[in-house]
DNA sequence: CAGGGTCAAGAATTA
DNA sequence: TAATTCTTGACCCTG
């Protein structure tokens, strides 16, 4: 089991994330970016080896416009070397890694320009792990899209997105259940069809669900996982008290945390926290799995 | 220099 | 058909 959280370290004085306006796009201002971006993810895994914290989502901006048209530098090339370098620690350390495409990837659109942009991005992110040399557990997860007012018919048009995605895309992407439109029922339906994973969403499933127990729906989402893609993954958060219903909480309930544990059953899964002030919430969340025997002590410092 | 409007990209809801 | 919400950080313009 490896705990972590997405994209942002609020402690170190540096951002993986570093953007402009496509208004100031210029070749010296992407590589500018880049490479601080680049050097701002070593330090975050740098801080989350010595935290313990061994799951980690990758920004989506770590190339600003990655999959836009404006930006025609051979990004891949010129950072080939970092990526490697980057890559090399993470699989030194162990870490397992994901990215999360954004709400602007949808694969069952009916305008034919958003599914090629779509694919556009997955390939822009797809194209970071393989320059990393990550293996097939390293995911890419998105939501089912739109509905449409016919869900059949759009997991149909996923379906055969997906379908017609090359191969190194397709082994990695993951849909993961959203808290209004897809539930674990509909997306585990995708699974039939694509054969791609269903990455498990605690929250979105207490939001949205056919009635499955949460332990019971964990074992289905995890049933879906081959050897060859990893433990099941999954994102964790809760319900933040007194606001709009689905609003992820800002700080790690511990309690709830533990409860939420006891439904795993000896099922062993990696859990990203979606919590407002990340490792502030994961350090204590790696703590209890420490103390209860889910993680092995911390390791002395050599 | 702080505050705040705005930013590549979408979908669903409401007006 | 058009505006608003969702949701989020940070760029970068304005005063």
């Amino acid at each position: 089991m490896k705990i972590g959280y997405p994209c942002i370290n609020e402690t170190l004085p540096c951002s993986s994330a570093t953007t402009f306006r496509l208004a100031s796009y210029s070749e010296e201002r992407l590589i500018q970016a880049v490479t601080t971006n680049l050097a701002c993810l070593q330090q975050i895994l740098e801080f989350n080896v010595q935290h313990g914290l061994l799951f980690f989502r990758m920004s989506s901006d770590l190339v600003p416009f990655g999959s836009h048209p404006v930006n025609t530098f051979n990004w891949q090339e010129y950072f080939a070397p970092t990526f490697t370098a980057i890559g090399a620690y993470i699989k030194q350390n162990k870490f397992r890694i994901s990215m999360h495409p954004d709400q602007f990837v949808v694969l069952n659109s009916p305008t034919e320009t958003t599914v090629q942009n779509s694919f556009s991005e997955l390939a822009y992110q797809c194209t970071i792990m393989d320059l990393m040399g990550l293996d097939k557990s390293a995911k890419l997860q998105i939501h089912g899209g739109g509905v449409y007012g016919d869900k059949p018919a759009a997991i149909r048009r996923f379906a055969d997105a997906v379908q017609v995605l090359p191969a190194n895309i397709r082994a990695r992407l993951v849909i993961e259940n959203d808290d209004r439109s897809y539930s674990l029922r509909d997306c585990l339906e995708i699974h039939e069809l694509t054969g791609i994973p269903v990455l498990f969403d605690n929250f979105h499933h207490e939001c949205l669900n056919n009635g499955e127990p949460m332990g019971e729906a964990l074992q289905l989402a995890a049933q879906t996982w081959q050897p060859e893609d990893g433990i099941l993954m999954m994102d964790y958060s809760s319900q933040s008290p007194g606001d709009r219903k689905g609003k992820h909480i800002s700080h790690i309930q511990l309690d709830l945390f533990r409860e939420f544990l006891t439904h795993l059953n000896g099922l062993d899964v990696d859990i990203m926290l979606e919590i407002k002030d990340k490792e502030a919430s994961a350090i204590p969340a790696m703590a209890l799995l420490r103390e209860l025997g889910y993680v092995p002590a911390a390791e002395p410092v050599s």
